[in-house]
DNA sequence: AATGAATGAGGGTTCATTCAT
DNA sequence: CATGAATGAACCCTCATTCAT
């Protein structure tokens, strides 16, 4: 994070600068330092996703990672700040997808653009639930690690604008109420999306219904974007 | 909530019947197991909702309720048991609570009682952050603890029964689409509030405004109810 | 224990007298100390038995003996207590054994009543290896339980006077050597007895064969008495 | 005993192969693993032997071995795993030591062999008490911490076959009865012996004479080894 | 920059014992 | 005398972290 601009989109934030890409793989003595970065990252957002900062184990880390103890203490100083860049390389990849969303993003009308948009996100999120897990955890700590970091408002500010840009144009045809504000629009989809993965198992038992059942998570899927949709719709 | 007595039938499983109503508090030779029991569970949700399962100080509970670290394992055998115990005691306040509201609803018109409905859910939900937080960490855990209970479900069946008959109403009064799966409405509400709250931290950098602060909660509170209502709408 | 003279034979040591021999149970409250008594001294035989004076657990001596905790501190006053009161009505035990035995025994020659003396012996140790596992407990704490006590001499003083009786009586006929000194070969036969029971396990592993099967028990048993009486023979 | 290292093929198992000779004992930052293992697994045995499994204190354990708690945890896993390998460790010693002497014993008659052989068990085990005390501690697990192991049973082999070889010598010349079998008589003499040493304090209070006693040592021994030799006579 | 070994502080849990009723 | 509730001192064990090599 810090200066370093996330030019390449998938790379960790806290990765710094090496201007020797590729070396060679020397069996123990291993000296790629970004992979090793990398490996360790990943492994820590799996771990962190799974336990919690609280419950992650560092020797666990270590252990997936296939690195020794040291690696991290020397990339990361402590287990908080790899926790910390293990949210931050999250975010990074929050971006990369949205950037990539975004460039492959159909035309056609607001309508469609506004569908196709919230079954991205419903999708997508179902998919990353290990992202979803540390920015749940995050809360916890009350945002702490991530304060001073402009990475989580970067990485979805071009889908707000996109979404910003859909409801001036549906607004404009009159297919969408005026006046709508998207941020609130994007917390709607947001919500309604990322609630049903991060509450699977209590709403479950709540609702007696096993919401992980794909039936139940494609009717839901439907029932966002229509809710959605009809709340936008002039007619109300 | 708080000192809301849950009725009879809706007790935590493992809770005793009182034998006695009022007593002192004596100092350290305390005699009142229930007493004992409800002032653990108390410290024991504060601490859990704080820093979760794992990250939680069997030592720091202890030190909360005032009592001997035997206590806790007396009356909960382990930090696990008095996870689920603090988990379940939660759904046994919501329960409480939601009885609470039915029972003093305003009547009028379905659209009314929907928009009273909607309010109370996100008041309380954030008013009682503590028992949201246990919730939610009880989904990292997968729903092992309240795996085998009923008090979940039990807690909001009133509610989502509210819910289906104001719908109805609604939609015999052609105020509401007919066919509204209350179920989904109820998610739409829940998540939307929940969200709200749960990830404040996270979602204020994301969008970039401070989420906590009074003015926000008020407008998203109204952005709910009235996102809620259109697209309920028959219009759409 | 103390000044109480062990005159019943299967009485506990340390009991202390009581007129009321016998009184109704009255369900719960159970009303007759030197039957609880016995009962939390089995109880506490058997925990002790099992796992050392260290590992036993008061909670479970409790349990078994199905007396509420209080009843122990009552009438032993500790756990270190309770294991020499234990210990003591072992002896106690041995003592009325052997005086039965010695009531019963059959007469004939030296070599008949050594032999039917060695044969009661190892039988009794294998079938009272309770008894045994507390004594050679112990000696883990150097006899510390049994100081002050004659107990333990009494218990053993009859079979070590039959036994000189019967060397006594085989030497003045020429069966056994002559100035054998009978503590000597009680020791013997003690020795080989007892230790086959209380070391069957790692012995078992250091002789390779199983030593808790019939066949060897049996095996064994012969040996010693032949061992024993051959050792005696004047021929040697 | 003692410093005396085991020979390869007979040292226990978790034992690495040791990387250098000789290194120096640099006060806290100490770097010599297998030097650690030995001190706690010393530092063990001493505890263990006086206390059991279970009433042994881990702390102490490492306040003896001037050892941190981990270092126990990292080199042994557990408790139990560390009285383990005490307990293998000292079969480990019995081994080396039984080596050692049939490599020392002197020759000569078979009754010159098996007497001498009988007092160096004897003297053995009085200076060996701790050793035996862990293994009377093994028998009240049954065994357990000893299953799969051969150790135990390589330990005394030797020692077994250089009685059957006295044995079967001896009975050649006609000084020994014929067709004994040597086990029996291995245990006869380790019954006596180990005896003797581990149920000294309660023997002693039953036979009313203290046993530690430098003479009653002596008396014991001598009359050890006549028995013996008196049981294998062939006028028997 | 990598590794195995080591550590101090504390983690959850258990235990013998006592107190209030 | 009986009981359930409570306690404080330890107990075994774990963890994030660091050091020596």
């Amino acid at each position: 994070m810090g200066g370093t601009p996330p030019s390449a989109g998938t790379r960790t934030a806290n990765m710094r600068l090496r201007r020797t890409a590729n070396r060679k793989r020397a069996g123990p003595g291993q000296r790629d330092p970004d992979r090793t970065r990398a490996e360790v990252l990943s492994a820590a957002r799996q771990e962190f996703a799974r336990l919690g900062l609280a419950g992650a184990r560092v020797d666990e880390i270590v252990r997936i990672a296939g690195v020794s103890k040291q690696v991290i203490y020397y990339h990361f100083s402590s287990k908080d700040e790899l926790f910390k860049a293990a949210l931050l390389s999250s975010y990074d990849e929050i971006l990369a997808n949205n950037l990539e969303y975004l460039r492959k993003a159909p035309g056609g009308s607001p309508e469609r653009r506004l569908r196709n948009l919230i079954v991205h996100l419903f999708d997508r999120i179902g998919s990353h639930r290990e992202v979803i897990s540390l920015i749940v955890e995050e809360n916890r700590y009350r945002g702490q690690h991530l304060r001073h970091s402009t990475l989580p408002y970067l990485s979805s500010k071009p889908i707000v604008e996109h979404l910003e840009e859909i409801l001036r144009e549906g607004a404009a045809s009159a297919l969408f109420k005026p006046g709508i504000d998207a941020r609130q629009i994007f917390l709607d989809i947001f919500s309604m999306c990322l609630f049903y993965f991060t509450n699977l198992y209590t709403v479950s038992a709540v609702i007696g219904a096993d919401l992980s059942a794909a039936n139940e998570i494609r009717r839901r899927r439907d029932h966002i974007v229509h809710s959605v949709m009809s709340s936008l719709s002039p007619g109300c």
